[in-house]
DNA sequence: CTATTTTAGACAAAAAACGTCTAAAACGTG
DNA sequence: CACGTTTTAGACGTTTTTTGTCTAAAATAG
């Protein structure tokens, strides 16, 4: 779930996964793997990722569908 | 953050850590070192979490505060 | 087509997570 | 207060996951 939302976040900006990394502190690999769900995010990586992106965790994890309905209620 | 977080919403419920563990199909000892925040969450203990507790990842990782003002506009 | 940029596989090393066993702390009841 | 029960967290070792580097393949641009 949260790779496919990384992944169209990172091109509606216009930003290669290396640009990402920078902002993450960490490197182009792990931006790759966390597109490709290689891997989990750290709760470092999603605060980061929420504030470069402007967008809340409960999109990034897919706790909310594309109305903005949160699906733990 | 989410420690607090978690501990508070744990005993609002009036559940031991065992009894989250069990709801996340972990063991007790890796609530508790949630709540002391010695291990990071996985994104699959996040979402158990806000299921659980019917509150938003953003509330669980601090990207909002009590107000509900997200903090990564 | 060629050069450049971007992405992802393989590998090894380092770090993080996890459960078990157990002691300490907190809680309740007589 | 004592006693038993429940709850929480430390220590330890093991397993799993994450990570970077190096590099080749794929995509993009000129």
């Amino acid at each position: 779930m949260y790779g496919k939302r990384i992944k169209e976040l990172r091109e509606e900006k216009g930003l290669s996964q290396a640009a990402v990394a920078c902002a993450l502190q960490c490197s182009q690999r792990t931006v790759s793997r966390y597109e490709l769900e290689q891997i989990d995010l750290s709760t470092e990586a999603i605060i980061s990722l929420c504030h470069l992106f402007k967008v809340s965790a409960d999109y990034l994890l897919g706790l909310e569908d594309e109305t903005g309905a949160k699906t733990y209620r």
